[in-house]
DNA sequence: CCAGAATGGATAGTCAAGCTCTCCGTTATG
DNA sequence: CATAACGGAGAGCTTGACTATCCATTCTGG
């Protein structure tokens, strides 16, 4: 198919299309002469999957392409997810030393608990933990992070239900781009569910009150 | 206080401070002359609770207008939450017309399993759960979306610990910022921990594969 | 008490992200 | 063969979130 084909199917503006061809998140399509190319289906997944990333996973396209690169590159999946939740993580915002410090300590402690180990420790995904984990401190929160613990042992279920969405399906291909999907959409949607069982749990325990405005 | 000690002990920029004054989302000083004005702690936090909500929860600064807004007007929690979750949710991305009704029909399974009700449903929460879910199918992601169910199980267990860290508090208005807190660093907190528990987890179950490069 | 620093207020400027528009020379197509 | 579509490149646009510059007051330390 040809531009015009590809912007339907995928419902991306033309001149959306060749801003990410410029920016290298589409690779370029097969040249038929010098000047003219055509597309594939696999060009109108991409352009779906930028989507998904950007749309829903609140990404932006420099992140983006990094995850692509990620995918396309032959990296193990496990060095795959890596890169995506460095990605999906950002920049942690800067907070105080000992906020920081003290978070730390927290997440220390719960990683003990829970029998934790890291080859390489760090990371976006920790860091970013730790600044929210400070600012609920500096913000004098501290119902929040006593329920770390708690918190936690729910994640690993989750997790648990994760991995599980990934185990057993066919090809090296698959796994890594389930779980991309399943890690930024995941987030979403199990904050989405969340949000819906607070209301509920909330009337129940602290009884009526009216039902939020729109 | 004035302006320096107030910038100082936030954190924030003296111009950035001027420019939340002058859009309302930083109440001005009181004034002691017709041109200087005094500041006191409360502002000082007000400020540290605007960049939480920007910096951790990554909310546009409209939406921390409108969420400072409903914690300052004399709502119930029960309808300030209610803003707070449309805010986070933002605008929904939009999907097509058949993957969004599938996406209700799913999520509609779930609310009638767990036995949820509205007054008046919908709300922005909802659409963004259901475009997540509608995006996933359009990526051709089944396996995430059949283990709905089990997501909004655990989701409920992470809720009522949420609703455990608001109950109990002492005053409404307590009652009101501590719920806000928690569900926007909660979102963020437990999608961290979700993170760490996944690289856990997955290596267990899939077995090694290098750690995740920096 | 007074020079110099700080303040509040207003206006304009900056910067990055993410597109969108306009050309242009080439290529397909009815 | 006329006209529509294409690809490629560049400049332009919009929004969000600041940041910088002025200026007329008001503080403040020696």
């Amino acid at each position: 198919m040809r531009m015009a084909e590809l912007s339907d199917r995928s419902g991306v503006p033309v001149a959306t299309v060749k801003y990410y061809l410029r920016e290298g998140l589409l690779p370029p399509g097969e040249r038929t002469s010098p000047n003219q190319a055509r597309y594939s289906a696999a060009h109108v997944q991409r352009l779906r999957l930028i989507k998904a990333l950007t749309d829903v996973g609140g990404l932006p396209l420099a992140s983006v392409g990094a995850v692509l690169a990620a995918i396309d590159g032959d990296e193990t999946p496990h060095s795959t997810m890596g890169v995506v939740q460095e990605e999906l993580a950002g920049v942690a915002p800067k907070v105080s030393e000992e906020a920081a410090a003290w978070a730390s300590g927290l997440l220390e402690e719960v990683v003990r608990e829970n029998g934790w180990k890291w080859h390489e420790p760090g990371g976006a995904a920790m860091d970013n933990l730790v600044a929210a984990l400070a600012t609920a401190k500096e913000l004098g929160q501290d119902k929040l992070t006593e329920r770390l613990g708690e918190y936690a042992r729910l994640a690993v279920r989750v997790a648990e239900v994760d991995v599980g969405v990934v185990a057993g399906l066919a090809s090296v291909d698959k796994i890594i781009e389930a779980g991309v999907v399943a890690t930024v959409l995941g987030d979403r949607i199990f904050a989405g569910l969340r949000h819906l069982a607070q209301e509920q749990v909330s009337r129940e325990v602290l009884g009526g009150g009216a039902s939020p405005k729109r």
